[in-house]
DNA sequence: GAGCCCGCGTAC
DNA sequence: GACGTACGCGGGCTCG
């Protein structure tokens, strides 16, 4: 049911929240009780009705016209009391803010300002409804007019009335003559109640002929209702709501307005609404409390005795949950040892516990093992939740010190990924500028920037103190705003809880655990990609006529389209003649594929031949990557530190060094990947027929779309016509144009068209699939992964085309990306969970988008094998089955 | 010399 | 302009 046009008796329900509900006050002692019913009340109103008119009335102060007609009416009520009187002033505020007309109007009560809206309101057939606790009200309802009163969820329309009171709505005021009302002091019949006002309406149908008739009435109530004749009249003039008060305003006026935002959050805060308060900060639009932002006042403490120590930690050895942070001397998580701890329980309050601070002059501090060894319990126990900003870092910091860190209960930054990947980064200053709108100290303020930028134990006490408690405190906070958002959402509570948390520990394991090198291998293939360059060199030279930079595109363009005068098929956007690979090999001149040849070789010896290597932990002789948690768009990790996500496989050299990749003796390395799970995906999110019975009867993929496609027997595909088809079921997933699709196969955009044209007319459901995701990302400015992660979408209404084609290009995209992200998320959690009590046996290395690699020992091989892929296929039930290909061999690249 | 952007190339 | 998501290299520019 909805209503364009709700009046709300504010002073009936204040008076009922103030009776009926529990006292609430602040901390400094003021009630809010009643402010909080009454505004509960609201809120429910206008998420169950959503009017688009409403106001709240209130009794004025002062005499009323009923005063005038009755000296003694309600002179029994007693003086509103103080608690209730305080409550008013903030109440009318809060209302105020909410964007609530409050309509307060003195000489009259709040019942006839109803009577006269309603009036006003049914008289221009606007549906009204009346939200009060006050039976009196019954008298206006009609064909229009409903009553509803929401503390208990009861309607009254016209029957409604009937059935209640026994009369109709024309009768309450005659009804309320007989019966009286105590509060109000009108006096009412003697002996005359609900049941017998009700029988003798019904009976002679009103009071005017019950008063014509009074002598026929029988009985104790007869003579009582005579001897009261004087004043009924009096006794209906009282009851009777007036519906001709003169108003400032009419009915039409009352629009539903806008929240003052600020205000709110204002109220919220000094009334200490928290609930409520957290819920303004989560939905406030990203940015929206950023525009200034402020220092916090906080308190924070600096522990450096023993006393101070044992009283903070009892602290936390009693709580269900606190914030936890370190501060250590590197940011490479192998290496970093911990300079101090900060805790907080609640906004506004932190500790750090300095532990290893050691520049000259440093004061004395808490001996860092002890202190350790005392927190060890109390981090380690599962049942104490901890809360941190980026807790795999502290994660592998604490195991640094021997501490196995238990009790992950909620990490800020993937709170923040999840509610949205794309409005921020998730580091700590960033947060708390979008969502606290609160300026933090930066490290770079506390230890310098650049060549002289200090480690963090060389940070003064002081200073670090701050820096390390406003962490605490920050992350504390963002908690606050953050776990309402998610609270908000299911979905997204879900993808939090059940697989961005439950991922975290499992890649500091990886990334803990390494991935095995061959560094001799790495050196050999160095130095001979380094020949090969300088021979390469050599020719390019002569062919140019000069030596010069072959690494730089600007020297490069020079060379070829000036000094040779080769015609420049393109320039770059910035200006330049574009160099890129495809540009060059357009060229007929044989220079350029000499120097592609030089690019491809420099490019594996800088970033993997000869980088890897020094990227090598002496201690563990492995590299440990760093993965990526919260930065991509889609839900995928990235990996940096090196990125083992785009180790070469394609050419031959590029696999020499994956063959660098190797066992440990005794075990394999076991490489599981996905088969196609993309377009398996987009099979089962488009429903398309054709390309769900393609993978359900196991078909290559790549050449049942050639035979659709080309119109040709699936085992007559040329295999040009499948290398073709697998392009464009590629460039569907990113959203290609067909003049895409005519670069990337080297064909002419109409020849590309009809692939494209074919394609679409053979897989219908695809081609809605593509228009339905691109006109959600329209609407809603966001699109969906299978498991409800929400990829915001920028742009996608964008005046300039490019800009907007970007977007939808990105949109139609993101689903299919980031389910198979998710997908392979769950299957990492589903493969921890059956290994987790092996590591000697098993271990998870690397995650590669859509492939996991283990390092598994020898006798477990086909053991781990069917689990690996047991576990990986049930990670998602699609329309398709999912496949995995598994690989084992002594290095990365046998296993594949 | 540090820091940043650009062009390019590797992965999925 | 035209294919999505990443990271990282070397060149070369800007700034101090």
């Amino acid at each position: 049911m909805t209503a364009p046009l709700i009046l709300v008796d504010g002073s009936s329900y204040l008076y009922r929240a103030f009776h009926a509900l529990p006292p609430l006050a602040t901390r400094d002692g003021r009630p809010t009780g009643a402010v909080k019913g009454v505004v509960n009340m609201l809120q429910k109103l206008i998420k169950t009705y959503g009017p688009t008119h409403i106001a709240v009335i209130f009794d004025a102060s002062g005499p009323t016209f009923r005063d005038e007609i009755f000296a003694e009416y309600k002179a029994h009520r007693p003086p509103m009391p103080d608690d209730l009187r305080g409550q008013v002033e903030p109440l009318h505020a809060l209302i105020r803010a909410m964007g609530l007309p409050l309509l307060c109007e003195k000489g009259v009560e709040a019942d006839d300002v109803i009577g006269t809206l309603a009036r006003q309101a049914a008289a221009a057939g606007v549906e009204v409804l009346i939200s009060t606790g006050d039976k009196d009200i019954a008298q206006l309802v009609d064909g229009h007019v409903t009553l509803v009163n929401t503390m208990t969820d009861t309607i009254l329309d016209r029957e409604g009335v009937i059935a209640k009171f026994g009369v109709p709505p024309e009768r309450i005021v005659d009804y309320l003559a007989l019966v009286g009302d105590s509060v109000d002091n009108i006096p009412g019949v003697p002996g005359v109640g609900p049941k017998t006002a009700a029988k003798w309406l019904q009976e002679y149908g009103s009071l005017d002929e019950l008063i014509a008739k009074a002598d026929s009435i029988k009985g104790k109530a007869g003579e009582n209702f005579r001897a009261s004749q004087g004043i009924l009249a009096m006794a209906r003039e009282l009851a009777t709501i007036k519906c001709d008060v003169v108003l400032p305003l009419t009915f039409n006026d009352l629009h539903l307005g806008q929240p003052d935002h600020e205000a709110l959050l204002r109220f919220t805060e000094d009334l200490e609404f928290r609930t409520w308060h957290y819920e303004l900060l989560a939905q406030a639009a990203p940015g929206e409390l950023a525009v200034a932002p402020v220092a916090i006042e906080a308190q924070y403490h600096t522990i450096f005795t023993e006393e101070e120590f044992s009283a903070l930690l009892e602290r936390l050895e009693n709580a269900t949950v606190f914030c936890v942070d370190t501060e250590t001397d590197s940011l490479d998580y192998m290496r970093a040892r911990i300079v101090g701890v900060s805790f907080a329980f609640v906004a506004g309050e932190a500790w750090y516990i300095p532990l290893a601070h050691d520049y000259l002059g440093a004061p004395d501090q808490l001996d860092r093992d002890s202190v350790l060894a005392r927190l060890k319990p109390v981090l380690e126990n599962p049942a104490i939740g901890k809360i941190g900003q980026h807790l795999k870092y502290d994660i592998h910091v604490l195991a640094n010190h021997g501490i196995d860190l238990k009790g992950f209960a909620f990490d800020t930054m993937l709170a923040s990924y999840v509610v949205d990947a794309t409005a921020t980064r998730h580091n700590m200053d960033d947060m708390a500028a979008l969502y606290l709108g609160v300026k933090t100290t930066t490290f770079e303020e506390v230890a310098g920037k650049g060549v002289k930028q200090l480690t963090f134990n060389q940070v003064e006490v002081g200073q670090a103190a701050h820096y390390a408690a406003e962490d605490a405190d920050i992350t504390q906070r963002l908690h606050d705003v953050l776990a309402p958002k998610l609270a908000l959402e299911p979905k997204l509570e879900s993808l939090f809880r059940d697989t961005e948390m439950p991922l975290a520990p499992i890649l500091q394991k990886m990334e803990r655990q390494g991935a095995l090198i061959d560094c001799t291998m790495l050196a050999a293939q160095s130095r001979d990609l380094g020949e090969r360059m300088r021979a390469l060199e050599q020719e390019v030279y002569a062919l140019a006529g000069q030596e010069f930079n072959l690494g730089s595109p600007k020297q490069l363009g020079h060379i070829l389209y000036e000094k040779l005068g080769i015609p420049a098929p393109k320039k770059t956007a910035s200006g330049q003649y574009s160099t890129a690979e495809d540009v060059l090999e357009l060229l007929d001149h044989p220079l350029p594929r000499l120097l592609l040849d030089h690019r491809s070789l420099s490019k594996l010896k800088s970033t993997y031949t000869d980088k890897l290597p020094e990227l090598l932990n002496p201690k563990t002789k492995r590299v440990h990557t760093s993965y990526h948690q919260a930065v991509t768009a889609t839900g995928r990790l990235s990996s940096s530190d090196p990125n083992l996500q785009n180790i070469p496989i394609r050419t031959e050299a590029g696999r020499r060094i994956r063959q660098a990749f190797v066992a440990p003796a005794g075990f394999r390395v076991l490489a599981a990947d996905y088969s196609q799970i993309e377009l398996r995906i987009m099979a089962h999110l488009s429903g398309d027929e054709g390309l769900l019975e393609a993978f359900r009867q196991g078909q290559d993929v790549h050449r049942a779309t050639a035979a659709e496609v080309f119109g040709v027997p699936v085992d007559e595909v040329t295999g040009d016509q499948r290398r073709n088809a697998k392009a464009i079921n590629f460039g569907l997933i990113y959203g290609m144009s067909a003049f895409g699709l005519a670069k990337q196969l080297g064909i002419g955009r109409g020849e590309a068209q009809s692939y494209v044209d074919m394609y679409f007319a053979r897989y219908p459901g695809v081609k809605r699939y593509m228009e339905s995701t691109r006109a959600q990302a329209a609407q809603q400015g966001f699109v969906e992964t299978l498991f409800g992660r929400r990829l915001m979408v920028r742009d996608i209404n964008s005046k300039n085309p490019s800009l907007r084609q970007a977007a939808e290009r990105a949109a139609i995209n993101a689903p299919m990306q980031g389910t198979a992200a998710d997908i392979i998320k769950r299957a990492m959690i589903g493969v921890d969970a059956a290994i987790a009590s092996r590591q000697d046996t098993v271990r998870l290395i690397l995650q590669v988008h859509d492939e996991l690699v283990l390092e598994v020992r020898d006798d477990a091989v086909d053991e781990i094998t069917a689990l690996v892929r047991e576990k990986m296929c049930a990670a998602a039930s699609l329309l398709v089955p999912l496949v995995v290909d598994v690989g084992v061999g002594l290095n990365w690249d046998e296993a594949h």
